[in-house]
RNA sequence: GGGCCGUUAACUCAGUCGGUAGAGUAUCUGCCUUUUAAGCAGAGAGUCGCUGGUUCGAGCCCAGCACGGCCCA
């Protein structure tokens, strides 16, 4: 075999000659004694102690050499001495890379510029990576690469580790919240029939056995009120998602969504419990209330308002949703005010409803910065929701807005079968004026309501998106471990 | 879908007016027993994203494509 100078090759020859002398370096397993976050809290003087982790810097001094092991948690520094391990000294330089993992036996001591040590004692090899690490200070600064190997990332980027290690501190907060809080966590299908629960293009695939078309879903929503009908009182399902639209720093094709339903709770209960919920899971997690996401002040404390769809829009541009009540009135009024809505609002495919929404999101959605909570919205956009028992053109929902994204959806649950039905029917109507977002009808789900359902509200989180705000992070790429990329060629 | 930007050594990046490719880290060889972006001396390392074109000559200019990023719809 040539020598070769490239690092890959002169790895794999390391690995060959310890092949070749009999030795297993891809061993089966290591006895630790504390993990490298434990170990750094060790007293000095303790021995005995055995560590492991991956090799993420060498300090070769001659007689001596400096190391960190690294995991999750943080790295812990290794002192080899020359003195101490007359054996091995020279194997460890002859054969261990950056990037390996080793396990360790020693002793504790604090090095003079303070930093908690372990002084080798015994070492071993348990597994060799042939490929190097990234440069050592700058670690990835490529994108693409982040994701596409999130594993060398995490190793180079404690940055990356703070926020993924935050979601899962986010995730188990609320988990735990809910669990005292008598909800209890089940799981409903990914693929389904019909994909209902939300306005979205589903993605679309095929079961061999039963030789049907299937959906992933796009929400677990009717599947959770299935179980509320079913006589759980209170459920919870941190749902995967799917969704085959556009994909932007907001929006990726999986996501994930909790969701979560009440029996015997109306919408106005649920905004008691969402901002209870919220502030504690929030001040669990980050330590306070306040924070900044892109230099905007977010401040969670104090009473959250609740506005309606007709207060703010009356409040923003004048125009008052109880005279504009329908859509010829609202788009003369809008284009009597001069309002620039990017779309054309004139097309049969915007309804009243949507056409209320896209006015909402053009005057009103970007001064919310604050924890708001958006009631009274338009009926003809809610086909799950309860109509409401004053004016049957809106219904029983919230929304809690902050920093102008829809961080909650919620509603008073339509139990009603027949109005349902009717809801469905709308929808279908509305897709055939060619909107595509319009709800598909589930029989299914209306034939479970027809055998009675409590009262309930339920409410579904992104919680990609509520990561991401409460790590001043852009792009849901960045809170998700492995986002879909295209393949590499 | 449209516009702009990027792709050069394993990693992070330079590369002037078109004239045979550069640095730091990493690797390899020495020296070095409290270092930590260790240090000192030396060496090797490149299909300049891909395919064409212009030119005596292309990392650089032109066209197309791929992948990625940002902005817009």
């Amino acid at each position: 075999m040539t020598e070769s100078t490239n690092e890959f090759d002169i790895r794999k020859q390391k690995l060959a000659k310890m092949a070749a002398a009999g030795e297993i370096v891809y061993k089966d397993r290591y006895t630790v004694t504390h993990d490298l976050a434990e170990a750094r809290q060790l007293e000095d003087g303790i021995e005995n102690v055995s560590v492991a982790g991956r090799i993420v810097s060498l300090r070769k001094m001659g007689k001596m050499i400096f190391g960190h092991l690294s995991d999750i948690d943080g790295k812990f520094q290794f002192l080899m001495k020359k003195d101490f391990v007359e054996a091995t000294f020279q194997k460890f330089k002859d054969t261990v890379d950056i990037g390996d993992y080793v396990g360790i036996e020693g002793e504790i001591f604090t090095t003079r510029t303070e930093e908690k040590t372990i002084v080798v004692r015994n070492w071993g090899l348990l597994s060799k990576a042939l490929r190097p690490l990234p440069e050592k200070f700058h670690g990835i600064t490529d994108k693409e690469q982040k994701y596409r190997k999130r594993y060398l990332d995490l190793i180079s980027s404690p940055e990356s580790v703070a926020r993924f290690q935050l979601r899962t501190k986010f995730i188990n907060t609320v988990r735990d919240y809910l669990n005292t809080h008598k909800f209890i966590e089940i799981d409903t299908p990914v693929l389904i029939n019909k994909a209902s629960g939300a306005l979205a293009k589903p993605f679309k695939t095929h079961n061999n056995a039963l030789d049907i078309d299937v959906y992933m879903r796009i929400a677990p929503e009717t599947y959770l009120k299935r179980a509320i009908a079913g006589g759980y009182n209170r459920v919870y399902e941190f749902a995967r998602c799917f969704r085959n639209e556009g994909i932007d720093p907001s929006h990726l094709p999986d996501f994930t969504m909790l969701e979560y339903y009440a029996a015997y709770w109306n919408y106005e209960d649920n905004m008691v419990f969402t901002e209870n919920l919220i502030k504690a899971v929030v001040a669990e997690t980050i330590g306070g209330l306040q924070f900044t996401y892109r230099g905007t002040a977010i401040d969670l404390d104090g009473d959250w308002e609740r506005k309606s769809f007709r207060e703010l829009i009356r409040q923003d541009c004048g125009i008052d949703l109880l005279e504009t009540n329908d859509k010829a009135k609202l788009v003369a009024a809008i284009e009597t005010n001069g309002i620039a809505i990017e779309r054309d609002i004139k097309d049969p495919s915007i309804g009243y409803g949507t056409l209320v929404d896209l006015l909402y999101k053009k005057v009103s959605r970007p001064k919310l910065v604050n924890p708001t909570f958006l009631t009274e919205h338009p009926i003809d956009i809610s086909p799950l929701a309860r109509k409401n028992d004053d004016n049957p053109a809106i219904v029983d929902r919230f929304q809690l807005v902050i920093n102008g994204w829809e961080m909650v959806n919620a509603y008073s649950e339509l139990i009603d079968p027949i109005d349902q039905m009717q809801r469905f029917q709308g929808q279908l109507e509305a897709r055939e004026q060619g909107d595509l977002e319009a709800m598909e009808t589930d029989e299914d789900f209306v034939t479970c309501m027809e055998y009675g359902m409590p009262p309930m509200s339920g409410w579904g989180m992104g919680i990609d998106r509520f990561v991401a705000l409460l790590t001043d992070t852009e792009h849901l790429r960045d809170v998700v471990l492995f986002p879909l990329l295209k393949p590499e060629q």
